[in-house]
DNA sequence: ATCTGTGGTATCCGATCGGATACCCAAGGA
DNA sequence: TCCTTGGGTATCCGATCGGATACCACAGAT
């Protein structure tokens, strides 16, 4: 005997899928750390740099012009010499936020619970 | 004149990243809708094909199993013909809900906000 | 006897991603 | 005089990702 078909109990599909919009924000590599060091403040590139120091600057200017585009930071460039470059969440970029610390919060339960997961 | 050196005032450096743990488990295509579809209660895997239509097989299945395996979904074969497999998520899968929750809000009050998102 | 539905697998392939590395300019300091 | 610093850019490259397509076994329905 096969079975019957089910109806779809679950949420409503999402039509213009509001998981692509906001993954197709914060799915880069390196994005959403990015956006949780700026929302402690201003910080500079080479501030970016340090707080996470895996990423290359290739991957850190791609990212940032990327969120200026999108309207998620602001890039002030400062006349000093060398010239330094101070990068802020806008407005929109902090509607951001909940989500971020979202993932930061079930990251910290997943690690309390040792999930195995293995590091990619 | 060159800056002062500014001291590290964003939120500390998370040692193993919690942003990264949680990422590393629903970074891959699809997985958040997946993760989402499967809140409703157990889904057949035709089921969750019809709700993403957009995934292959060939996805879905490597998503699947790799959820699977991080101990996120149970997979339940059901002895019919042709037999049918029912997904569930864990307990440990539905820590990850108030994540996916917050995602999906933030990408509704984005597009309510009218981000200018290219999509990708 | 053949068709259909389920839950996949196998293979191929192009696109993209992102790491490594080298390089750049101009001003200020040693 | 040369070195260093900030904030990048240019180029190269291999790995991975994921879409398209074809195929499969089996039982039940027609």
């Amino acid at each position: 005997m096969s079975l019957r078909k089910r109806k779809n109990h679950s949420p409503k599909p999402p039509q213009d899928c509001p998981l692509l919009t906001c993954t197709s924000v914060i799915g880069g590599a390196w994005t959403p750390s990015i956006i949780w060091y700026l929302s402690g403040g201003p910080r500079r590139f080479t501030e970016l740099k340090g707080d996470i120091p895996p990423i290359t600057a290739r991957v850190l200017t791609k990212r940032l012009r990327e969120l200026e585009e999108q309207g998620i930071v602001d890039r002030h460039v400062m006349p000093t010499s060398p010239p330094s470059v101070e990068y802020t969440l806008t407005d929109l970029g902090r509607e951001l936020l909940p989500a971020i610390q979202a993932i930061v919060d079930v990251g910290t339960r997943l690690q309390a619970l040792g999930a195995q997961d293995a590091p990619r």
